[in-house]
DNA sequence: AGCAGCACTTTGTAAAGACATGATGACTAA
DNA sequence: TTAGTCATCATGTCTTTACAAAGTGCTGCT
């Protein structure tokens, strides 16, 4: 019977951002600062509701939102409770860019290549095109504290807006999509993993056939329509992917 | 301006499975059949539910429950649309040799060791028990189709059930920590690459220094404590993590 | 004393109503 | 012709209420 914590969580009703969100976030930091250990029980969702003044269903919501994301459990009957061990944050929908940002790994990116050409099978095939439809090719060497991690090659549909070499160097190509106006929301991955070729190997700096992390993601946008193509290989001694998973 | 399709949609009220459950799946199976195209518009909440005779968050639920799978995608204003190209299943919270069995892949298993033995630093840090406590650690090889592929090292609290090498051998771990009552939750896993040592390069069938694919992955239940750490690795040209993300 | 069953706690499911907000297209005025 | 405004549509947020089901532990009966 672990005692039960008194969480402060303080309401902007006129806020534009939903109450729901803002308790979450708010509990999210109680159990990041240390005021909530693992393991240990939170009030039930009524008394919790009460006690913010909120109605059971968005109280309600506020905790599904943190089930989801991996840090509480629930249990019919018997409560929700925080987990045990430190969380990792799951893989998002963000570029490689922006998790090195966040990271203070200083990345940085060199355009090995930027064209537009006739897709070939499988490209047009995941862009949902025709064969032979023109499409944006990107080829990308990223570093990270001024050392080479990953060779990004990407496919666009061309109609998405006007990349260029230099924006491509100064920001994520996720930032850049999105500052056009796409909306990404879906993304299928594949992780696999494969030797360096001699190519590769060169612009990674490791040894010919060392074993490289291989990522290929297709984007989806709000509507449902494929906005991006990549293939990605990454230096394995210095890049892991890391990924929560929530079940029932 | 695409049409709206009319799926049909059967609930039955006295059935213990929950209404929006039984919507979505009906749903799903609409979309897999072809019934619902790629980016075609389904019907908005209001409609739905009144034609199904449902309550507007109930129905609202049901489609909530599709577009975290990643089938759907919404938005507001403009209406809910299924998501182009073919879905992969995410990886789940399941054990390889459930994935194995459901795609006919034959799987087998030989146990190569599994005994009780105090826990280094890293395993009780992971379990979250006392530095030298006794675990028990299990390694073991998966067979596909007969063709190894992969060397599988797990470290389990010795207080969850009777485990003994037949049983590993005919059935997965997750299997038999369900059938002892044990509810996985939530797992974190962190995926990388690495080449294959001369005893994983024998064990594996592959050459020595070849690409493998690692994974190291901690499991809670649903009190939110640690039941398992595992540290695989598999063979890179046959075996690959499929993800969906889905943002927002 | 042991065990079955009941009561209580807590989350899960479901409904109906209300208002907010983002998108879109049509209409109007400059 | 063009640009701005407005109506409309669809989803997003929030509330109140009710009952169901699962897990826990206690009580009372045998």
């Amino acid at each position: 019977m672990t005692d039960v914590a008194d969480i402060s969580v303080v309401l902007d009703r006129s806020s534009p951002i939903p109450l729901y969100f803002q308790c979450a976030r708010q509990i999210e930091a109680a159990i990041e600062r240390g005021e909530l250990q693992p393991g240990q029980r939170l009030d039930n969702e009524v008394d919790l509701a009460d006690r913010y003044g909120l109605s059971r269903p968005t109280m309600r919501r506020a905790i599904e939102e943190l089930v989801a994301k991996g840090l509480l459990v629930r249990k019919r009957g018997v409560g929700t409770q925080v987990v045990h061990g430190q969380v990792n944050r799951p893989v998002e929908l963000s570029s490689l860019f922006d998790d090195l940002s966040k990271n203070d790994q200083r990345p940085s990116t060199r355009v090995v290549s930027l064209e537009t050409k006739p897709a070939d099978d499988e490209v047009s095939e995941a862009l949902g095109l025709a064969a032979g439809a023109p499409v944006l090719a990107v080829e990308r060497l990223r570093f990270a504290r001024d050392e080479p991690l990953a060779i990004m090659h990407n496919w666009l549909p061309p109609d998405l807006g006007q990349l260029d070499a230099d924006a491509l160097a100064a920001h994520g190509l996720y930032e850049l999509l999105r500052s056009f106006g796409v909306n990404m929301r879906i993304a299928q991955q594949r992780i696999g993993a494969a030797a360096a070729t001699t190519a590769e190997a060169r612009l990674l700096g490791v040894r010919k056939g060392a074993a490289l992390l291989t990522m290929q993601r297709t984007t989806y946008d709000d509507t449902g329509r494929p906005v991006e193509l990549g293939r990605h290989v990454y230096r394995a001694d210095t890049y892991t992917f890391e990924i929560t998973l929530v079940g029932r």
